[in-house]
RNA sequence: GGGGGCGUAGUUCAGUUGGUUAGAACGCCGGCCUGUCACGCCGGAGGUCGCGGGUUCGAGUCCCGUCGCUCCCGCCA
């Protein structure tokens, strides 16, 4: 075994010929030939080839002929050095075969219900059949370079001095940020823990123990609908240090991504990363994860049509556009313009200037010469959003988003990273009529942002920073407030009384008077960071168990029924059962 | 909570204006072939057209309901 190993993970030498080896794996298929039997065998290291010739061992030969794919084998025999020429690349590894002379089946397979070369499968099929599915090529490289990442972000963390902790995975609910996952217990009938949505508080109180780097490859829960890159059960790389430094934190997430990326896929990323306010991203891109594998850059013309003949423009706080590089026709734009009106725009005002001169476009009778002189630039179409500015951002940045692969304007070869840093602190709830926190409500304002907590806290900005990637949000972070006073500060803002700071938040309220240091921290999810890093369009498919959108387990069936003795149990009442709810199998 | 799409053989799909016995490819089973590797050739099995109801002389096809899957919005780092 240990010479076959060495011969497929290194090349097959002359001298390899003629040796004797065993080896076990899966039959990835069986073709016959002219009395000859071929099985192409499947191991963790890859793919070859067994060669049964009856003359040669008949016993071997008739076991053989009657193996069936995803059978596993024991195979004994000698191996062939072959032609380098003559062997199909794309299938085999190697340049060598085995000549079988015994061949033992040590588990058999029933007919599958999909085939593992079938890309097309449907999910739920997949799903429920999960362990055939990551048999699969792509399922194996997922699953193996994820857990390749895992292990060098593990050892720079280790060599940066952070230590592993564990956090409890029950822990208390927390009503704020996303819906908690339930946990009830016999011990304490008709009483809750929750599954963390992060360990945020856990950590900040370990760096308050004196802990000053924390590190955790943590599960995390939220009991939100999913989506195509969105999970419920969540990894995420969670640090926490004292006396953070934003130079060293950018600087050490920088080489774990430097690192993964070189060492999982073999691409040389340029570090350090550029740097963007969320301001400025926001203004340029409309968003706060920009995908900057292209332009098409948002411009403003909100001074240039103050005066405006054209009422909409005139009135709206913002104007701004995008340049689409192309006279885009009325079909397009109609297209472009539902779904601008689908993302809460009134509508979608447009000029094409052509080539000749000529300008197609409903508004333009209402523009002045002077306005029209400063945008016209010939072979290009003007898309304007005018309104609230976070909207016109909103509105401008998806549609931003769709030109640019719908125009194929992004560069699908490049690996484009950023920081976003001084991230907003509030942000104005509309529903509940207050001001909530745009990250979580440790989160701590900058010098400046805390003057203007009194005066304009709408404009306050935090000591935090996301790490975006090819327009992926790949982690985020921001410096914690360790004064008690402050945070007292911030609960005022978001209106949560004394009372409920105390039921909710004592125990860390009381850990940040008993002398904590400053401290910060960043997070990372790792299956969205594998999502980017696979090019892999599912983030369900960086998982080797995941569940699917309605948030069940197609293997297990879970979550399942449970008797009403185990709820009387647990001091809980059995719900109401939905209609049509009853099992189908 | 809301909107879009899909559901036909084990799998991926086709199925005309509603019309005889619902097809193809791959897979599966049997046979042939002495170097195949997307092998090839011959033959075969395999279907409650998701489920329920309706319209009709007649429904895979039209209508209503329902279940499941999926994508998106809301929600969620």
């Amino acid at each position: 075994m240990t010479a076959w190993r060495d011969l497929r993970c290194g090349e097959p030498r002359p001298e390899h010929a003629g040796r004797r080896i065993t080896l076990a794996g899966w039959a990835a298929r069986r073709r016959d030939h002219g009395g000859l039997v071929f099985i192409d065998l499947r191991d963790e290291t890859g793919l070859c080839q067994l060669v049964v010739n009856p003359e040669r061992s008949p016993a071997a030969a008739e076991i053989a002929h009657g193996v069936r794919t995803e059978s596993v084998l024991r195979a004994e025999g000698e191996i062939t050095l072959r032609d380098p020429a003559a062997v199909n690349q794309a299938l085999l590894t190697g340049e060598v075969e085995l000549q079988i002379d015994t061949v033992e089946v040590l588990s058999t397979s029933t007919p599958l219900p999909f085939q593992l070369d079938d890309e097309g499968v449907d999910e739920a099929l997949r799903f429920r059949y999960r362990w055939l599915d990551l048999r699969r090529a792509r399922l194996q490289r997922n699953i193996r370079t994820r857990a390749r990442m895992v292990a060098v972000i593990r050892a720079e963390m280790e060599a940066a001095g952070f230590i592993d902790i564990e956090t409890p995975v029950m822990w208390k609910p927390t009503p704020e940020g996303a819906r908690d996952f339930l946990v009830p217990t016999r011990l304490q009938p008709g009483r809750f823990f929750a599954l963390p949505q992060s360990p945020q508080i856990a950590k900040q109180l370990l760096v308050i123990s004196g802990f000053e780097r924390y590190y955790q490859i943590a599960r995390c829960f939220r009991d939100e609908d999913l989506r195509a890159d969105r999970l419920q059960e969540l990894t995420q790389l969670d640090v926490e240090m004292a006396f953070p430094d934003q130079e060293f934190l950018f600087g050490l997430m920088e080489r774990i991504v430097e690192r993964v990326w070189r060492e999982c896929i073999g691409v040389e990323l340029r570090i350090p990363f550029p740097r963007m306010p969320f301001d400025e991203a926001d203004r340029r891109f409309g968003t706060d994860k920009p995908d900057l594998r292209f332009g098409l850059e948002i411009e403003d013309a909100t001074a240039l049509t103050r005066e405006s003949q054209f009422g909409v423009f005139a009135q709206a706080p913002t104007v701004r556009y995008l340049r689409v590089p192309r006279e885009l026709s009325r079909s397009e734009i109609d297209k472009l313009e539902e779904m601008a009106r689908s993302w809460g725009a009134k509508g979608l005002a447009y000029v094409v200037f052509r080539e000749n001169g000529e300008l197609a476009s409903p508004i333009a009778k209402f523009l002045s010469e002077q306005e029209l002189a400063a945008l016209r630039k010939p072979g290009t179409t003007a898309l304007f959003a005018a309104g609230e500015p976070r909207l016109v951002s909103k509105v401008l940045g998806l549609l931003r988003l769709h030109l640019g692969r719908e125009l194929e304007l992004v560069d699908r070869s490049a690996w484009r990273f950023a920081w976003i840093t001084d991230m907003p602190l509030l942000r104005w709830d509309e529903e509940e009529g207050r001001w909530a926190a745009e990250h979580h409500p440790f989160t701590r304002p900058n010098d400046e942002g805390i003057a203007l907590l009194d005066t304009d806290p709408g404009s306050a900005r935090a000591v935090a920073y996301d790490l975006v990637g090819n327009g992926l949000e790949l982690a985020g972070g921001s410096f914690r407030i360790h004064e008690q006073g402050l945070q007292a500060k911030i609960f005022d803002f978001l209106k949560i009384s004394p009372a409920e700071q105390r039921s909710r938040f004592g125990f860390l309220l009381d850990a940040l008077t008993m002398g904590a240091p400053p401290h910060g921290g960043i997070a990372s999810g790792i299956d969205r960071l594998s999502m980017a890093l696979l090019d892999e369009p599912f983030i369900r498919d960086t998982q080797a168990f995941p569940k699917n959108q309605a948030g069940v387990d197609l293997m297990t069936g879970a979550p399942t029924d449970v008797t009403p003795a185990q709820l009387a149990e647990l001091g809980v009442r059995p719900a109401q059962p939905k209609e049509g709810r009853a099992s189908t199998g």
